[in-house]
DNA sequence: GACAAATAGTTGACTTTGTCAACCATTTCA
DNA sequence: TGAAATGGTTGACAAAGTCAACTATTTGTC
């Protein structure tokens, strides 16, 4: 790999980040920070989360995270359940009310997206994804 | 476009935050923000940028730039010169040491990368390329 | 069964990062 | 000449994130 190729790489981190950046915002013009969003998305995906499951896949300290945490059931956002099996742990999961945020979060992102690529032809659509299953396909070969 | 599109997008976002993130905490580990880093690498580019400039390039708030940049010059790695043109406006440029330092943490970026891709093939390494230009000339299409 | 070590989560104190508005100096334009 | 605009700095503050100490529980190990 030639250092001309590396710089390549690296033209595409930026440009990308900014890209992500300019989507992040809008999430952010929400009530929740990006932490805060994930946080919603991965309980949505898969009630039943415990902290520390949170930790792992947000990759965020334990006591920022038990913080948020207790933003949302403040806004009666969440709830938790003590597991039978260790009573140390707590099962979280979105109340209604928190899916129906998370719903609203989610189709405000989608709709963004549509939006940014509103003129674009099927063609290039597929292309778009096509290459963005590539650099998944590829760089998951790596780890 | 439909829904199914826009969650190949979304997974992708999400996929290539979680890739960019673990390249930057390489670079959080040296002495410099994120931002820090940024502006070290547009004045690198292009010496002689303004603080709007900066501003402009970086997306942050002037408050904050100013005081990166006080910050930058208390280690002697920022010259300052006043436009003649405009009293107002000072030209920015990294000092000889400035420039070191930058390239040292380009260095790292570049090893970081090299590292993380040292068992691809050539045409691993070209067609993870060719989906990156691809990505950016289909997204720089739109704007 | 008792007790050290490990794990889940919470809390307090703190640092870093970022935002906002007021401000000074200079320039532009009417 | 003077009002408005622009470039940059500063103070006060808010948000985001880190770190270490702590409680409660569980998991060994003897």
């Amino acid at each position: 790999m030639d250092q001309s190729q590396i710089n390549e790489i690296r033209v595409f981190n930026r440009f990308y980040t900014k890209f992500i950046g300019l989507l992040d915002k809008h999430v952010l013009n929400s009530a929740y920070s990006l932490p805060e969003a994930r946080i919603l998305f991965e309980l949505y995906r898969e009630p039943g989360l415990t902290a520390s499951d949170l930790i792992r896949l947000l990759d965020v300290d334990k006591g920022y995270l038990s913080r948020m945490l207790k933003r949302f059931e403040k806004g009666a956002m969440l709830r938790k359940q003590v597991s039978a099996q260790d009573r140390r742990v707590v099962h979280l999961s979105l109340s209604e009310s928190g899916k129906a945020e998370y719903e609203r979060l989610d189709r405000a992102s989608s709709e963004h997206i549509r939006k940014i690529f509103r003129h674009y032809s099927m063609a290039e659509i597929r292309a778009l994804i096509n290459h963005m299953q590539g650099i998944q396909n590829l760089i998951n070969k790596s780890s």
